[in-house]
RNA sequence: GCUCGGGUGGUGAAAUUGGUAUACACGCCGGACUUAAAAUCCUGUGGACAGAAAUGUCCGUACGGGUUCGAUUCCCGUCCCGAGCACCA
C-alpha cells in the first residue's frame, strides 16, 4: 500500500480541527506548559517556506510536552495592526480591515495545511476591539501610576496626590521629567492645569516634548527601534529629528531592572548582549561646573554664572579637562552664547539644523563645532577652560553637557586637533601626540591628589572628593529611552484620551473600547493624523486624542490574553494567570531583540508591580530561529539577443544576468518549456546549452518577490507533503542557524518516510498489507529503539532537531535491514516521529488499533540496559597514536584493561621502550606513554 | 571603532563538550532491475603515497604557536565571514 500522503494530511488537519484535540484547559492538576510563537504580521504576500521554521520547532516542542504529559497551551494569533495594511488602503482605498482579514484567512490556511497543534480556540488579533480593549487599558494604567524610584515600583498616581497635599514634592523620589520643588500649600494652591502639568511629568505613560524621529514620507513620528541608519525600518525613508509633542511610556525608570533580570532568563547569550547593549549602564559620576558667560548676547551689562551639570564614567580624568562641550540642541546654548559668538553660534545651529539623521551619521567623522564665549571652571584646578557647542554631543544622552578630556577620549581628540585646544596627558608614559589614550589602565599622574594611583583606584577617589566638595555625586545613566507612543497614523489602537480645556483626560474604564472611527480617507489630514477627518471624533463632547498607537502596543501584552482570551472583565483573570504564569518557551527571531522583547519586558513588569500579573518576566526560555534566505537563479541572455547562455559558458559572451523563477529550475537546471510560458518575451528564446541542459547560475540573497526566488510551502505540501516539509526543514540545519532555502536535499527526507512506511506494510516478500507481529523483540532491535528514544528526548531537549532526523533514518535503515515488523518496537517509533511528522504517525497508529489520537500516547521510557554494549573496541595508542584495536568488556576495570593490554602479543610488537604510564579511559581508550 | 557569534569533504552539516574526525542527507562514480527512461534498490566516495588485491603508511577540522599521553574542542596571536551597536562621554 502507497504512503499517500495527501490523503492521509487532509484527513488528520479535518479530524484534529473536529475533535478539537489541541485545545488546552486551565486544569490545576496537571502540570502547565507554555509554547508561544512570536505572532506575525500578516502581510498581503502570505508565508514563505522561511516563515513556519520557528513554528515547527515549536510545533515539535509542544507535541513532545504533550506525550510527557504536560497541559500544552500553544496558541496562535495575528499582530493584525500596521504601516503596511494602511499604505496599502492609501493607494486602493481599500479599508485596512478588509485587506487584513483576507490576508489573516490567507496565512491560515497556509498554517493548517503544515498541521499545527495550535489551540485556535484562543485566537487573537490585535485589531479586534475585544482586544485592544486591553491594550487601551493597560494604557490607561500606566497613564495613572508613576514611578516611585525608592520602591523601584510603578504605584497609583492617586497616592503621590496624597503626598503632595501632604507634604509637597521635596521628599519624592520619583523618575519624572523637570519638575520644580514645591510644598504642600504651594501644590494646593496651583490650578487645575497647573496640578495636570505636574503630574503628566510623573505619569508613566506621560505626554511630553521631546525630539523625536520625525519621517515625512510615513508622516508619523517613529521609535528607537524602528530607525536604522536615519532610514525607517518600514520603507526605507529618511528620517529627521524634530521637537515634538508625543505620548510616551516612561521605559527607561525600568532600565535597571529590565537589565539585572536579564540574568534570570534563558536566552541565548547574543540575545541577552544585544539588549545590554541597548539598555547601555554606565556607571559614573554627575558633576558640577561653574560656568560664566561675561557679555550675554541678551544684551545684559553683567556676567552671568550657571551651574553646568555634566556626566562622566571617567571623574579621574578632571585634571585633563581643558574645554567644555555642549550639544547643539540643548537649551545651555542660549544662556552660554555671548553677543560676540552669537552670529557664528546662530550660523552653526542653522547648519546642524538642516542635517537629515542619515546626513549627521555619514559625516560621524567631520568634527564640526563653535565656540559659544563662554568660560567654565574646572572645580580642582580652578582653571578656565572654554565651552564649546558641537554635535558630537547628544542632547539625550547624560545632561547634553560634557567635560572634554582630550588625552584620554579620542572623540575630545579629534576635537581639540581640529580647533587647536590644549592636551593635557594624565598618564604615566602615555604617547598622546598621535592619538588620545582611552584605556582604563596605567598610572595617573599631572593629577593632584589623584597622581600615583591607578585609573581603577582613582575613578572612586575622585567621586569621593566630589562628593565630598558637594559639587556632584555617584550616578548610573542609561542609554536606553523612553518609548515614543504615538503614532500620526489610522491603523492603530485610538487613545482612550480625550481633552477637557485643554487638559489630557482619561475616558473611565467603562468607555473601553474605544473603537476606531470611519473615515472616508486614510491619509494624513494636511497636519493632522488620519482620525482628524473622522466625523465627531469626540468624547461626551471633548475632542478625543487624534493618534494611534504603535505596533508594539498590541503585541506588548498578547501572551497573556492567550491565557484567558474571552474574558471581557480582564486582562487575564487570577486563576489562568497563576496557572499558566508565563511563557515556558518562546521562539522568534531576533529582529525583536531591541523594539518588542524589551517592551513587553517592559509591560509585563508594568503589571507585575500593580499586582495584576504574578510573574517578573513573560518569557523564561527564548529560542531564535534563523532567517531562512532565498536562494536565487539566474539565466544569462546575450545582449541585444533572445539568446540565453548556460552557466558554465557565459564568460564567452558579453551577457546581461536576469533572475528566474526559482519554480521552474530543478537542481540548477532550467525547465526550458516552462520558460518560454513564463513570459510572453521569452516565447521565442533561444538557449546554448551545455551537455544537453540549460544550467542557472546562482546567488543567496534576500527571500523575495523581486528576487524570484520565494518558495511557497503549499507548493512542497503538494508535491512531497507537510510531514516532509516538517522533517525537511528541520533537517536543514540547527533552528538557530540562518540557512539559505535549498530544496535539493528534500528526496532523502521524502524516502525517509516511505521507508519508514514500508516497514508496516513491507514485511514479507511482496506483501502489500499492512502487517505487525506481536513476536518479542529481539536485542539488537530494543538496542535501535532505545537508542533512539535516547536521542530523540535529548535532542528534543536542546533544539537539536535536525540530529534527530538523522538518527530516525539510522533506526529505520537498521531495523529495515533486520525486516522487523514487530508491534513492540514500531509502536513507539510512531510516537516518538509523531511530534515531526504527525500525520503518517496518525495515520500508522490508527491502523495500529488506536482509536484515539497519537496526541494522547505516552513518550516511550528509555532503558539504558538495551543499549549498553557488552564489549568495546579499545583503541590502543602509543604516545597518542593508534595502533591497534583489542576488545574487552565494556564494564572491565581500569588495572584489568591495563593487564590485557599489555599482555596482548600486538603490544610487544609496537613497545619501542620502557612503559611510562598507561591511561585509560574507561569505554574509551587506551594510552601507553613508552 | 566596540561587542557577540562563527570558520570541519564537492554541498547542507555531525562529533556523547578533551578520547577512533567527517554520523545523516544531497551530489557524484559504479552496479542491479528495464527495450529505454523515470522510479526503486545495492556498492563506493577527505587527500597523498605504496600495492594485483585485501590492506598499509603519512597528511588532514582557516593559519601560526602553546598546554596535554591525546586538541575540531582549552589558551595566546593572525586572517577571513556573519550579526548587533555605533559620536552613549
Amino acid at each position: 500500500m502507497d504512503y499517500k500522503f495527501n490523503e492521509i494530511e487532509a484527513k488528520w488537519q479535518m479530524y484534529w480541527a473536529e475533535n478539537k484535540t489541541f485545545a488546552a484547559k486551565t486544569d490545576p492538576s496537571k502540570p502547565k506548559y507554555y509554547v508561544l510563537d512570536m505572532f506575525p504580521y500578516p502581510s498581503g504576500a502570505g508565508l514563505h517556506v522561511g516563515h513556519p521554521l520557528g513554528y515547527i520547532a515549536s510545533d515539535i516542542y509542544s507535541r513532545y510536552k504533550r506525550l510527557q504529559g504536560f497541559n500544552v497551551l500553544h496558541p496562535m494569533g495575528y499582530d493584525a495592526f500596521g504601516l503596511p495594511a494602511e499604505q496599502y488602503a492609501i493607494q486602493t482605498g481599500q479599508h485596512p480591515h478588509k485587506t487584513t482579514i483576507e490576508n489573516i484567512n490567507r496565512y491560515r490556511s497556509q498554517l493548517d495545511r503544515i498541521g499545527f497543534s495550535f489551540d485556535w480556540d484562543r485566537e487573537v488579533r490585535t485589531c479586534d476591539p475585544p482586544y485592544y480593549k486591553w491594550t487601551q487599558w493597560a494604557f490607561l494604567k500606566m497613564f495613572d501610576s508613576w514611578y516611585n524610584t525608592e520602591s523601584d515600583s510603578a504605584e497609583p498616581i492617586s497616592e503621590l496626590v496624597a503626598r503632595f497635599e501632604e507634604d509637597g514634592n521635596q521628599k519624592v523620589k520619583a523618575a519624572c521629567g523637570d519638575v520644580p520643588v514645591f510644598t504642600a500649600s504651594e501644590w494646593n494652591g496651583f490650578s487645575d492645569k497647573e496640578k495636570a502639568d505636574i503630574l503628566m511629568q510623573y505619569r508613566i505613560a506621560y505626554q511630553g516634548e521631546t525630539s523625536v524621529n520625525w519621517c515625512p514620507a510615513l508622516g508619523t513620528v517613529l521609535a528607537n527601534d524602528e530607525v536604522k541608519e536615519g532610514l525607517s525600518v518600514r520603507g526605507g525613508y529618511p528620517v529627521e529629528q524634530k521637537k515634538m509633542k508625543q505620548w510616551q511610556l516612561r521605559v527607561s525608570a525600568y532600565a535597571g531592572r529590565l537589565l539585572d533580570d536579564l540574568e534570570s532568563l534563558e536566552w541565548s547569550d547574543a540575545l541577552k548582549e544585544m539588549q545590554r547593549n541597548w539598555i547601555g549602564r554606565s556607571y559614573g559620576a554627575q558633576m558640577v561646573f561653574k560656568v560664566i558667560n561675561p557679555d550675554p548676547a541678551d544684551g545684559s551689562k553683567f556676567d552671568r554664572t550657571y551651574d553646568m551639570e555634566i556626566f562622566t564614567t571617567r571623574a579621574d580624568t578632571v585634571f585633563g579637562v581643558t574645554f567644555m562641550v555642549v550639544a547643539p540642541e540643548s537649551d545651555w546654548v542660549e544662556k552660554l552664547t555671548t553677543a560676540s559668538q552669537k552670529e557664528a553660534v546662530d550660523e552653526y545651529i542653522r547648519q546642524v539644523k538642516k542635517k537629515t539623521e542619515r546626513e549627521r551619521i555619514a559625516e560621524t567623522k567631520t568634527v564640526t563645532g563653535v565656540f559659544s564665549g563662554s568660560w567654565a571652571v574646572n572645580p580642582f584646578t580652578e582653571e578656565k577652560v572654554p565651552v564649546w557647542i558641537a554635535e558630537y554631543v547628544l542632547a539625550g544622552y547624560g545632561t547634553g553637557a560634557i567635560m572634554a578630556v582630550p588625552a584620554h577620549d579620542s572623540r575630545d581628540y579629534a576635537f581639540a586637533k581640529k580647533f587647536g585646544l590644549k592636551i593635557i596627558p594624565l598618564i604615566e608614559g602615555c604617547d598622546v601626540s598621535e592619538e588620545s589614550f582611552d584605556a582604563k589602565e596605567g598610572i595617573m599622574t599631572n593629577s593632584g591628589f589623584l597622581s600615583g594611583m591607578s585609573v581603577k583606584e582613582a575613578i572612586p577617589a575622585a567621586i569621593e572628593e566630589v562628593e565630598r566638595r558637594g559639587i556632584g555625586h555617584r550616578t548610573i545613566n542609561y542609554r536606553l529611552r523612553d518609548a515614543i507612543f504615538s503614532r500620526q497614523r489610522y491603523w492603530g489602537e485610538p487613545f482612550p484620551i480625550c481633552y477637557k480645556d485643554g487638559i489630557a483626560t482619561p475616558l473611565p474604564e467603562s468607555a473601553l473600547p474605544l473603537e476606531l472611527p470611519e473615515v472616508d480617507t486614510f491619509k494624513p489630514a494636511g497636519g493632522e493624523p488620519p482620525l482628524a477627518r473622522a466625523k465627531n471624533w469626540t468624547y461626551e463632547g471633548y475632542p478625543l486624542e487624534k493618534s494611534t498607537m504603535p505596533g508594539f502596543a498590541g503585541s506588548s501584552a498578547y501572551y497573556l490574553r492567550y491565557m484567558d482570551p474571552h474574558n471581557d472583565k480582564a486582562l487575564v483573570s487570577t486563576e489562568a494567570d497563576h496557572y499558566w504564569r508565563n511563557v515556558d518557551l518562546y521562539v522568534g527571531g531576533t529582529e525583536h531583540a531591541t523594539g518588542h522583547l524589551i517592551y513587553s519586558r517592559f509591560w509585563n513588569k508594568f503589571l507585575y508591580d500593580l499586582g495584576y500579573v504574578c510573574e517578573k518576566e513573560p518569557f523564561k526560555k527564548l529560542v531564535n530561529q534563523g532567517m531562512i534566505q532565498g536562494r536565487s537563479n539566474f539565466v544569462y541572455r546575450v545582449k541585444n539577443t533572445n539568446t540565453f547562455v548556460s552557466c558554465g559558458l557565459k564568460d564567452n559572451y558579453d551577457t546581461t544576468e536576469i533572475h528566474v523563477d526559482v519554480n521552474i529550475v530543478y537542481n540548477d537546471r532550467l525547465d526550458i518549456e516552462a520558460f518560454r510560458k513564463w513570459r510572453p518575451e521569452f516565447e521565442d528564446a533561444e538557449f546554448i546549452l551545455e551537455d544537453g541542459e540549460y544550467i542557472c547560475g546562482w546567488a543567496i540573497e534576500k527571500m523575495s518577490k523581486s528576487m524570484f526566488n520565494v518558495v511557497n510551502p503549499d507548493n512542497i505540501c503538494d508535491t512531497y507533503g507537510a510531514d516532509t516539509l516538517r522533517l525537511y526543514e528541520m533537517f536543514l540545519g540547527p533552528v538557530e542557524m540562518s540557512k539559505p532555502w535549498d530544496t535539493k536535499g528534500i528526496d532523502g527526507v521524502h524516502r525517509f518516510l516511505r521507508k519508514f512506511w514500508r516497514l508496516f506494510f513491507g514485511g514479507g516478500e511482496g506483501l502489500e498489507d499492512f502487517t505487525l507481529s506481536d513476536d518479542e523483540a529481539t536485542p539488537a532491535e530494543l538496542k535501535i529503539l532505545h537508542k533512539l528514544i535516547h536521542k530523540v528526548e535529548t535532542d528534543i531537549e536542546s533544539f537539536s532537531y535536525n540530529t534527530s532526523v538523522s538518527a530516525f533514518m539510522v533506526a529505520v535503515n537498521e531495523l529495515g535491514a533486520l525486516k522487523c515488523n514487530k508491534r513492540k518496537i514500531l509502536e513507539p517509533m510512531i510516537v516518538l516521529l509523531s511530534p515531526f511528522a504527525p500525520h503518517i504517525a496518525e495515520e500508522l497508529w490508527q491502523m495500529c488499533g488506536h482509536s484515539e489520537s497519537i496526541s494522547y500516547a505516552a513518550f516511550p521510557v528509555y532503558h539504558e540496559e538495551y543499549t549498553r554494549e557488552d564489549t568495546f573496541d579499545y583503541p590502543v595508542s602509543f604516545n597518542g597514536k593508534t595502533r591497534f584495536k583489542i576488545t574487552l568488556s565494556k564494564t572491565v576495570s581500569k588495572g584489568d584493561a591495563e593487564k590485557a593490554v599489555l599482555a596482548a602479543p600486538e603490544t610487544a610488537k609496537y613497545l619501542t621502550g620502557p612503559v611510562k604510564k598507561v591511561i585509560v579511559v574507561p569505554g574509551r581508550i587506551i594510552n601507553i606513554v613508552v
